[in-house]
DNA sequence: TAGTTTGCAGACAACGTACTCCTAAATATG
DNA sequence: CATATTTAGGAGTACGTTGTCTGCAAACTA
């Protein structure tokens, strides 16, 4: 079951591990967040891209560049990530692929998937990265296959 | 947030509107079918071709031919449908698109996430036509658009 | 038997996502 | 200024899903 898209994935691991690399090094090159996470390096280029142009991202030119969260790791939520990569993403369709069903018109499903659908979106958006990667230091968890 | 492809939606109202033929009408012609939910004819005879190899619907050809349930409503959960219609569908999946994501390595946010897939996944098994049938029926809820 | 109605099967086109490649622009360093 | 490094951006490929079309097989009807 694919609730997000692979750009989406790949953008919030490669987020989640600049945030994780700590303030010391300001910017990150793309090609090492590639390599780290075993994505393809033109491929995370076009996602990143999208988050720079977002300003959930800086991205910085030339010998000692690459990209750089624009905010603090807690002011970012995956809500936000997905937001900027998959903008035609909704949490409000029916599971049905009803078009006008709604509290007022409900299908079969409508209830039980509406309770389910919230959950979800709350998860996305009451997440932040500073949250993920602080599990992902102190669990030992981690965002690489 | 899609949940489930056009084709898995497309079977379940096909098969839900035969359901709520009744029992009179032993077959309704596909083309009927279509016409009533909008839906590609030729489309829909693919979806429901593999519903047919699956047993989950019989059909017969030639006039006064087309599909019906291949058992009583009630024994058709809506994850029957998906596994004939998708089979590659799990409902195992990280969230984070993480390969040995589990309760033994979790990624940062298994636990939330494997609640909530457990409840769909129940919500798939739990539900079976009838059931939903007789919601259309009783509650005036509708499966065309 | 001939013609009509219906599903079956295979090929094919359109589209979106995923992914690759190439050139340009910006920046640092010698 | 020349060169190396690194992102930006556009073009192109691969593949799966969606959707269309055509010919064929089965079944009914006259």
């Amino acid at each position: 079951m694919k609730m997000l898209s692979n750009s989406c994935l790949y953008g919030i691991r490669a987020s989640l591990l600049v945030a994780s690399m700590g303030e010391e090094k300001k910017y990150v090159p793309i090609n090492q967040i590639s390599t780290e996470l075993g994505i393809s390096f033109y491929f995370l280029t076009k996602i990143l891209q999208k988050l720079t142009h977002h300003k959930i991202m800086m991205s910085y030119r030339g010998p000692n560049g690459g990209v750089a969260l624009a905010k603090p790791a807690g002011e970012i939520t995956l809500m936000d990530m997905i937001a900027a990569i998959e903008p035609d993403h909704t949490f409000e369709d029916c599971i049905m692929g009803l078009k006008g069903c709604g509290d007022d018109v409900p299908c079969p499903l409508h209830d039980q998937w509406a309770k389910v659908r919230d959950q979800i979106k709350a998860m996305f958006e009451n997440t932040n990265l500073a949250e993920l990667g602080k599990k992902i230091k102190e669990d030992g968890l981690r965002i690489s296959m």
